[in-house]
DNA sequence: CGACGATTTGAATAGGATCAATGGGAGTGG
DNA sequence: CCACTCCCATTGATCCTATTCAAATCGTCG
């Protein structure tokens, strides 16, 4: 792994008060993969043998039943996922599969639970990227059942906006498609979302999509801090 | 508070095995309340003062914006809520009520920080909290999104049946219009859904509900461990 | 008995999904 | 450079699920 990698792992919220002894272990066992784009990392229902942690690209976190499919999440760089199944020692309940070209960093479970028995630093860090992961989940379930699609649509627009420094235009950061997925809906319907949404100033040109009329847009969203605040 | 329900609270995962002098600080602030049915005990929005477990009785978790609401879960003693608000300092993400007569231990936040600070026994405690509530989110979201109201409905009865001695009957642990909540329904629906369940053996007298044919059932239900194993 | 809330039923509507077909690049091979 | 292909995105039509609004029914409790 390249060290400027490294700093940023180092600088993740997990790792930042490890004690440097313990980091250099993890780092040490720790591997770095490239993988192409939709390759599938792990499956769902399989045991939990490695923390990832998004290095580069994206990752996109799904789940099917029926012969449905759903997305529940999208990581990117530089994060982790399926933390809470490798210290539960548990079965992932996710699968993973990059969204772009990718590199992923792999810890072993057990190197995991072996520093957390006795770095104390760690098991702090691991409570709140815990908590911080549990909330954010929680916020996304009050986003699906409280609004309508073309509400959750404004509603991560307007989130991307500011993200994007606040110049009234954004770059969708993923394909309509994946977009759809993470947002709860068909890319047909997405589409159509958009249509809606053109009235109330929403520019779309590819993945380049422009806000003219922030106020009525947000007239519409209505967003909620305790939604759409990722800081809360 | 009783001896009883004191032993009981000793007993929940995120305190058994704390120290002793520890846990009995914490008993010695905490205090015990009860609220009659209907009560709201936190309002979204609000900072996080205290630990919330539920020692008799039943608290709903819910959440509000743009005069829409929702159930987002229902607590059962003993158990704790809105853990993650606390430990993060931050503010509550979702609202409670008691749905019935219920007794609320309540631990100030500052206390239970404090005995984070220096039990080393807390924190792995409440890592695998977080974890299984983290893991119980998801899996409540995979419900949601990969299942029509139907089927879950069909899958909540399959697991109470389980989970009630696997009898072929169980009692609704709920109203109906709290478990349309739970089950992201509204009320008018799940009386439909239960109409719907009627031909594969589902039979309703009030809150008593027989499976009679529970081959058809699962066969609908198609249950899955990843969502519906409550030990997972 | 009477009132009130919970539940059920019915009809109309809305929000999304599905199916089918068309347009539009990006990349490939000639 | 161009034709071809493939995949993404869009659009239209239709269907399905679930919500909403309204009304009837049931049960319980005072």
């Amino acid at each position: 792994m390249r060290d400027g990698d490294q700093t940023l792992v180092r600088k993740l919220r997990l790792f930042a008060d490890m004690e440097e002894d313990n980091f250099a272990d993890l780092m040490q066992i720790a591997y770095l993969q490239s993988f192409p784009r939709q390759v599938q990392l792990i499956t769902e229902g399989e045991p939990a043998d490695f923390l990832h942690i998004v290095v580069s690209g994206a990752v996109e976190l799904f789940a099917r039943s029926n012969g449905r499919e759903t997305t529940m999440e999208v990581v990117r760089p530089v994060a982790t996922f399926i933390l809470a199944a490798v210290l539960k020692d548990a079965v992932y309940l996710m699968s993973a599969r990059t969204l772009e070209k990718s590199s992923v960093l792999l810890i072993p479970a057990e190197n995991i639970r072996a520093v957390m028995a006795r770095d104390r630093h760690f098991d702090k860090a691991i409570i709140t990227e815990l908590a911080s992961r549990y909330r954010a989940v929680v916020k996304a379930q009050k986003d699906l059942k409280l609004r309508t699609g073309v509400e959750r649509l404004a509603n991560y627009l307007l989130r991307q906006e500011i993200e994007q420094g606040g110049t009234g235009q954004l770059v969708l950061p993923v394909d309509k498609r994946t977009l759809a997925g993470r947002l709860g809906m068909t890319p047909e319907n997405l589409s159509r979302a958009f249509g809606t949404l053109k009235p109330y100033g929403v520019e779309v040109d590819g993945a380049d999509i422009g806000l003219t009329k922030p106020d009525d847009l947000v007239r519409l969203a209505k967003p909620n801090p305790l939604i759409d605040d990722p800081d809360i």
